[in-house]
RNA sequence: GGAGGGGUUCCCGAGUGGCCAAAGGGAGCAGACUGUAAAUCUGCCGCGCAAGCUUCGAUGGUUCGAAUCCGUCCCCCUCCA
């Protein structure tokens, strides 16, 4: 691929268009003014997760480019389910939670693009605005009309669908292109959006509504979708022990958001910094090379906790996310203040709250999650793998009194090499 | 509708009356090594301190004893029509 275009290059050389139309003429249409592009984002869950922080940041990109982003909200989307790619029909929520949803996903989403009155001031919008009170027969007369069952069918998003025994897929399900290619067709037309992003898995849904602008409103439009994000090892990104990482902070701390990506394997890491970085590509490379000739711990996954933390949970989700980390794995216990201590359990780090003057560490590790069942525990403090508050403990009777604990009121137990709870005494 | 093959612990997959809480592999977890890596080696890997208890699609039987045998039911796959 080549394009004379700076940005495209850019998202080019970070390896962030997995397909796009037209290049050529995409490249050419965004040097020669300022474009309105749109991504959408479903309400699935009260949150959105790091799966949607690639299309976030290049919408952002976009908008550093020159251009205005407009931030689709699924709130009509959101009720039917995309069924691309996906393995069986998902259940429906009700509309009280979708609302409820495109709420908090709406405020998440406001953060990654800025609103200000300028040309490239980005908008977030609602597809239910448009879809919500559509009547059917126009629905299916306007809308319906141009799409062809026989080439919806054999969209390689829904034939796993299509032809796996037991796992079909409902009219609702199989509608889904209809609304996405609408949204892009009305958008073209009220707003003169001209582009869509988003995920490779969407490339039929974005086709889809660009066909729809052209044959409802003969409007020319362009479509470029980024991959999915993958890691070496084969596993699925965004997942960790514990779950999904998201970007609500209540959800997931900045401390084990911070966590995630500090842990990015070697093979990965230069490759995400590309994706989910500002720095320029050249600074990325740099940081590579100078990693290869030292020895020993790498830079990269430093620095990109710290950028992807930054950008997702500002200045202040980052410090509080370095100081329990220095807290917990650089230093000594003692540097700890009692401030500290309770900043720790603010800032995200596990807390359990304890009564009494003294309890079993087994049953500790257990109330804590450190462990899941007594004979974990045991397995854990025979194994060498249980600190309390920095000491290492290996009889399986132990009890942990209040009167050890830091201030006469913080325990802290840390299993393995990277797990930690702390305990309150109350 | 007819013929056959299956459903085993997170996954794959052995096991066809007691030696089976169930081989082997993978995943996961812990220890050593290290960089809060990778690779490697070691250990753990249903619950219980233990006696023991609960697992092999569901259910009801046979038996001193079943994941293994029999009945019924549910689900999956292949071939034929």
């Amino acid at each position: 691929m080549t394009t004379t275009n700076e940005l495209l290059a850019d998202l080019q050389a970070r390896g962030l268009i997995s397909q796009c139309t037209a290049e050529e003429a995409l490249g050419e249409h965004l040097s020669t003014g300022t474009r309105r592009l749109y991504c959408g984002f479903d309400p699935t869950a009260d949150s959105l997760h790091i799966g949607s922080l690639v299309p976030l940041l290049t919408l952002r990109r976009f908008q550093l480019a020159g251009h205005k982003p407009y931030a689709l909200v699924g709130g009509a989307t959101g009720l039917i389910g995309d069924p691309s790619f996906k393995a069986t029909e998902r259940q429906l929520n009700t509309k009280d939670v979708v609302n409820n949803w495109v709420e908090k996903i709406k405020a998440q989403v406001s953060r990654f693009v800025d609103f200000d009155d300028s040309e490239t001031g980005a908008e977030v919008v609602n597809n239910y605005d448009w879809t919500g009170n559509m009547n059917t027969i126009d629905f299916l007369r306007d809308v319906g009309k141009h799409f062809s069952v026989n080439a919806m069918i054999k969209k390689e998003s829904v034939q796993q669908r299509i032809n796996r025994e037991g796992s079909g897929i409902s009219f609702t399900e199989f509608s889904y292109i209809l609304l996405q290619s609408f949204d892009f067709a009305e958008l073209s037309q009220r707003n003169e959006v001209t582009i869509q992003l988003g995920g490779s898995d969407q490339w039929g849904n974005i086709t889809g509504g660009i066909d729809l602008a052209r044959r409802m409103y003969a409007k020319q439009t362009y479509g470029l979708t980024m991959p999915l994000v993958t890691k070496s090892d084969g596993t699925k990104f965004g997942k960790t022990e514990t779950g999904t990482i998201w970007l609500d902070p209540t959800k997931t701390s900045p401390y084990a958001f911070y966590q995630f990506w500090i842990n990015t394997a070697d093979a990965d890491v230069y490759k995400f910094l590309r994706y989910f970085t500002f720095l320029p590509i050249e600074t990325i490379a740099q940081i590579e090379e100078d990693d290869k000739n030292a020895q020993g711990k790498p830079q990269a996954q430093g620095i990109l906790a710290r950028e992807v933390t930054q950008l997702v949970h500002g200045a202040e989700g980052l410090a509080s996310a370095q100081r329990i980390t220095d807290a917990l794995f650089s230093g000594d216990l003692s540097d700890l203040s009692q401030s500290d201590l309770e900043q720790l359990a603010l800032d995200g780090l596990p807390a359990t709250r304890v009564t009494g003057d003294s309890e079993s560490l087994v049953e500790l590790l257990k109330q804590t999650e450190l462990a899941k069942s007594n004979k974990m525990a045991r397995e854990f403090i025979g194994n060498g793998a249980v600190l309390v508050n920095g000491e290492k403990q290996t009889d399986n009777a132990a009890e942990v009194a209040r009167k050890d604990a830091l201030y006469q009121r913080y325990t802290l137990l840390k299993r393995g090499k990277k797990l930690f709870a702390l305990l309150i005494w109350e």
